[in-house]
DNA sequence: GTCAGGTCCATGCGTTCGCAACAACATCCC
DNA sequence: GGGATGTTGTTGCGAACGCATGGACCTGAC
């Protein structure tokens, strides 16, 4: 341990070291893009850009296929306003329907319609053939599983340490 | 060993499980939107946006801080013309010149000016502030390396893998 | 030399995005 | 109840993006 983190630690915070942390960030976000243009790339994802196909895919995993706007856009690199204008064009498609939600008149409850679960089906089962070649392609089982439980745990730990103040 | 995958490696592939690899990459997506999303937030940006700082920090660790439009390119989820684009403003700002690549009459050199890699220096220190925090203050030392180790590996298999013919 | 095909970058144009402001509702405190 | 404050979603508008296209240059075959 160098003086660095030794310094940390006296002052009550247990961080790893700044470069490894910054190296395996690096890392970590080079990969993501290489990977996202391949998948951009494939001739997968029919009328939809990969961020509207994001969408369906996270109310195909909700309760009813329907979640809150704000809860959509918590799982979103979209703003608020731009996710808004977003759901409009899945509604005016008919992808999605919009409606109120009980217990709060506020609220906008996004639903997956049976087209547009149809959809996030056919374009999710391309999809999963490309992350099968080049995911699965690249990594043991026992690799994935430990990637998997390092990036989970990453996101978790993350959103459990507050803004800066 | 399932069936699927045996009959995979009949076929000449060592592909791990379908599923395996799509909820590992689903981890490493959400991992990377969660932590961008509170990068976003930072107030460590100064005038630039996340895309334009990215642009800068490769140009600083390329020889000369000086690459081609080509080679920017190809670490970016932008497309071409958007790059080329996102650098006339940098050039605008005075953060970047433009010039002749030797050889290529084609090609144009984006050079870091020192006002641009003094710019990149002062919000990269920010930056890397965050990713202490937030990254290292997530995973320990031994985790890191092996996230990095992970990501590394599967960015460069995956570029060993053609597209579908 | 020159012509065909490929590469690299710029530009026109319609779409999407983010920011700021706003409207509508919820919540809290009195 | 009633106003102050916070939350949720929408809208106006300028900025940025992607797609299609074009111009300039390189490469290779003849």
């Amino acid at each position: 341990m160098d003086l660095t983190e030794e310094l940390q630690m006296t002052q009550g915070h247990e961080l790893a070291g700044t470069r490894a942390a910054a190296e395996a960030w690096e890392s970590l976000f080079r990969a993501q893009v290489a990977l996202m243009r391949r998948f951009q790339r494939d001739d997968v994802w029919g009328p939809l850009s990969i961020r509207e196909y994001d969408v369906l895919f996270t109310l195909s995993r909700c309760p009813g296929r329907s979640a809150r706007l704000k809860e959509l856009g918590e799982g979103s690199l979209l703003t608020q306003p731009s996710l808004s204008r977003l759901v409009e064009r899945l509604e005016a498609d008919g992808l999605v329907t919009r409606g109120p939600v009980p217990d709060d008149a506020r609220g906008v409850a996004v639903t997956l319609t049976d087209e547009g679960a149809r959809m996030q089906r056919e374009i999710g089962r391309r999809h999963v053939r490309s992350i099968r070649r080049l995911v699965g392609g690249a990594l043991d089982a026992d690799e994935l599983a430990t990637l998997q439980a390092l990036t989970d745990k990453l996101r978790a730990a993350q959103a459990a340490i507050p803004d800066p103040s």
